[in-house]
DNA sequence: AAGAACCTAAAGTCTACACATATTGAGCGC
DNA sequence: GCGCTCAATATGTGTAGACTTTAGGTTCTT
């Protein structure tokens, strides 16, 4: 059969898998058909049905064991995906004017908290960096971050002034891990100054340390202005 | 060629191109060779190929276009996963035991807020929940939930001093629509004592927003104790 | 020079089949 | 009844090949 009369692509069977499951057809826990009786169901072969199944496990509607069979997750919506764009698309993206500004650059030894933090030798030495991000000239985001030097030798011939340290980076060194956090702090002065909000006000906070080959490269602290929300659809 | 003996998977290609790309040898916006092209140096065949490349691009490391195609993404690790586990979950997961108790549940008419948040007809009625969830007994979630009458019927009959509003959802009503959000917010004088901090303290704060068929189902504010982190590794 | 129409390369998807692997549950021995 | 072994089964993954769709380039036209 051709594809163009009568498409059943694994896109229509996850849309109606999901319909079921939306529906209440199929409620959680319940175990359904294998992928050969719904091929035949959708009159397709298994390998089009394995594909739509296994997508919908990945977003977590599913849970599927071999041999026990795919059934319906029972807690769904495990899984959720942010999409954590460069400040300057996310403010472009929102109608704004980007700007970047650096607020200073320096290299010294990485204070003991870094040094606990990231498993740095003692007297190891960092750049600071610490810069701000507009939108239309009102504070967006202040990045608080700081590299390890011994991971990145060129960090001390960088100039800051004209890139984002974080652009430099991505642009500059490969990396292999990644940790990710989001949390709630209270501003200090310093930060109140540049975000503009009073001191002790709640700031929405998320956090980046990147390791190369176990080697960590970078913390990054992102203190963003009030009112902000990371949202993401399911 | 039998398999075990020479398995070239579309996971050891992945793995392979990733290193590639962290290794630095393929830098961002580099261009890489077409599917079949890899499907020869690999000694697999498109489709394999195809499976390692797509998932990479999922995943954020690749960009791909139809005959353009596939680079590396400049701006890598755009997406990031969340791993929401029910409250109870993610208690027992760091050794704690759980607790649920109910603070009150009243239905009411949708505060005006409210009713503009969720697109509500003026009036409507609400069931109002309000619970804690501990860890070891101490504070670890305050949870703030509202359920549209209209659209659950039978949560006026829901008794929820046993079961927590979030799980008894999941059981009773599907879903079609999820809006997830991160924010930071400040402890009031009420949340201050739930939670045990002093009032005016930052707090990490996720909202739930779900619908059912564009019906608006629930709304879901739920209140961190102090120093909890919302944490991903990539 | 600007724009429209066409060609074609590259990714996207489906079919059909085969073998791999995990795990359950039945059968067996003790 | 309990535990072990083993076969059946459902999902997981790979091969081979074909057709489809998109969009970058080129060429042709105005």
């Amino acid at each position: 059969m051709t594809q163009s009369t009568e498409t059943t692509s694994y896109k229509d069977i996850k849309q109606t898998v999901l319909g079921r499951i939306r529906s209440g057809e199929w409620r959680p826990d319940t175990l359904l058909p294998n992928e050969e009786d719904l091929a035949v169901e959708f009159s397709c072969t298994r390998t089009t049905v394995n594909r739509a199944l296994r997508e919908l496990a990945e977003e977590g509607f599913l849970e599927r064991r071999r041999k026990a069979g795919t059934r319906v997750s029972s807690a769904p919506q495990r899984q959720a995906r942010f999409t954590i764009p460069l400040v300057r698309d996310e403010v472009e993206a929102m109608g704004g004017t980007y700007r970047y500004a650096l607020v200073s650059a320096l290299a010294e030894t990485a204070p003991e908290w870094l040094a606990a933090r990231l498993a740095l030798t003692p007297g190891q030495r960092v750049v600071h960096v610490r810069c701000m991000h507009y939108s239309d000239n009102t504070p967006f985001q202040f990045e608080d971050r700081w590299i390890v030097i011994d991971s990145v030798p060129q960090v001390e011939q960088a100039d800051f002034s004209a890139i984002g340290p974080n652009e430099w980076l991505v642009q500059t060194v490969p990396f292999t891990n990644v940790e990710l956090s989001f949390l709630a702090s209270r501003a200090d002065a310093t930060l109140a100054g540049f975000l503009d909000v009073t001191e002790g006000e709640p700031v929405f906070t998320a956090e980046r340390i990147t390791w190369l080959q176990g080697q960590p490269v970078t913390l990054a602290k992102m203190y963003f202005a009030a009112g902000y929300r990371m949202t993401t659809r399911l």
